[in-house]
DNA sequence: GTCTATACGCTGATAGAC
DNA sequence: GTCTATCAGCGTATAGAC
C-alpha cells in the first residue's frame, strides 16, 4: 500500500475534500452502479478534478470500498437495536418503522446496496457471509424465542426478516415505479399503517 | 432505419442467431446491468464475434431494447390474469404463488428489471407508465371492489400490489443474499407457504 | 452472412509543472 | 495540493475483404 493523505491526520481540507467524495460518489454509485460509474462523473460531482480526486483515493475501487465499508454499519444499526428483551411484537413494529423511515431519509444508500447485491454482490459477499450472516443468526434465534413462548406466531424467520426487508427497502429500490403508478399520492402517507397493519394481522398470537 | 435481416422473412440461422443473442444478452445485462455489460461478452456468450452479433442488431442499446419489450408482456402476464370474477382470495393467492414461482424460474428476468428500474429505469421509464401504469391502474380497481364488498379486508390497492412484487422478487433480485443467510436450505421450501400465510392473515375479512 | 482489421471516443490512472 | 497534459486499454461501432 502506498501512502495515502489520511495517514498523518488530515487537514481540515483534506477532511472536507475526502468528505465530498464520498458523498458524490454515494450519488453516482447508487444511480449507476459501479461499473456504470464513471471517475469523471464522481469528480465532477464532488467539485473536483479527475487527477485531483485520484489524489485522495488510490483507485475508484478504493472509493467504493471506502463507501461500503462506511455505511454497512450505519445500515445494519435498526436490526442491531432489536432488542431480546423487549416486547416482542412492539420491537418488531419499531425496526419496520425505523427501515422504511431510512428508506424515505436514505434512498440512495438502499439503492447502493440494492446495486451491489442484485449484481451478485461480487465486492460486498464477505461483508455478508461475515457480519450480516452473525447478525442475523444472533436475531433469528431471538425471533424464535418469541414463537417459541408465543409471543408472537410461529413462522419462518428467515422469511419474516426477508419480508421486512424487501418490504421496506421496496420504496427507495423501485423508487421510480412506485412513484410512476401512485401519481401525485406520497408512497410514504400510507405505508407506515399498511405495513403496520400487516405483521400486526401476520404475528398476532 | 436502416435494413436489417429480420425484415424479409429470417432464415433458420438468422432466428438461431438472433435467439442466441437475445439469450446471451438476458444473462449478461441481468448480471451487470446495461452500462456493466459489454458488447463483446454478449457475443461471446452468444458464441458469435463481436461484428457479427452487430450485423443482427445495430446497437447495444437495440439488444436491450429488444429484449425488454419481448420480455414485459410475460413479465405481466399473472397480474393480467387476475380474474376479476373468480374469487378474491384465491385469485389473490394464485397470483402470489405464480410471481413466485417466476422468481425461481425466470430469476434473471426479474434481475433485468430490477437493475432497469433501480437505476430509475432511464430505458424503461415509458412502458412503465403507459403499459403498467395502464394494467396497474385497472387491477386496483378490482381489488377495490373486493374491498368494498367485504370479499377482502380493506387495505391500500397499491400498497398491496407493491407487497406481492417486492415479497416474490426479493428471492430472485436478492438471490445472493439470501443464499448466503439460509445455508443449506433451499428459500423455495418455505417461501410459498409464508406467503400464503401472510396474504390469508392479511386479507381475510 | 461472416470474418479481419480498424477507427475513434471514453475511461482509469500517471507524470510532472506550478 | 491542485492543475494540465498525457497514456494505455477498453468499448462501441464501421469498412471492406471473402
Amino acid at each position: 500500500m502506498r501512502d495515502m493523505p489520511q495517514d498523518r491526520r488530515p487537514t481540515r481540507i483534506q477532511k472536507k475534500n475526502r468528505a465530498a467524495i464520498l458523498e458524490a460518489a454515494l450519488d453516482v454509485f447508487s444511480t449507476h452502479g459501479f461499473r456504470g460509474s464513471t471517475v469523471d462523473q464522481i469528480a465532477g460531482a464532488a467539485g473536483l478534478s479527475k487527477p485531483n480526486l485520484l489524489y485522495y483515493f488510490p483507485s475508484k475501487e478504493a472509493i467504493f470500498t471506502a463507501l461500503l465499508s462506511g455505511l454497512l454499519d450505519t445500515w445494519l444499526d435498526p436490526l442491531r437495536s432489536l432488542n431480546p428483551d423487549g416486547d416482542p411484537m412492539e420491537e418488531i413494529l419499531s425496526y419496520v418503522k425505523r427501515k422504511l423511515q431510512m428508506s424515505r431519509d436514505f434512498p440512495r444508500e438502499s439503492r447502493l446496496f440494492a446495486n451491489e447485491i442484485v449484481q451478485g454482490a461480487p465486492r460486498m459477499f464477505d461483508a455478508l457471509s461475515t457480519d450480516l450472516k452473525a447478525l442475523v443468526d444472533e436475531k433469528t434465534k431471538v425471533l424464535e424465542g418469541w414463537m417459541d413462548t408465543g409471543q408472537i406466531k410461529r413462522t419462518h424467520p428467515h422469511h419474516l426478516l426477508f419480508s421486512i426487508w424487501s418490504l421496506t427497502q421496496h420504496y427507495a429500490d423501485f423508487d421510480v415505479q412506485v412513484r410512476v403508478l401512485m401519481g401525485e399520492e406520497d408512497p410514504f402517507d400510507a405505508a407506515p399503517e399498511f405495513l403496520e397493519t400487516l405483521y400486526r394481522r401476520l404475528l398476532k398470537p
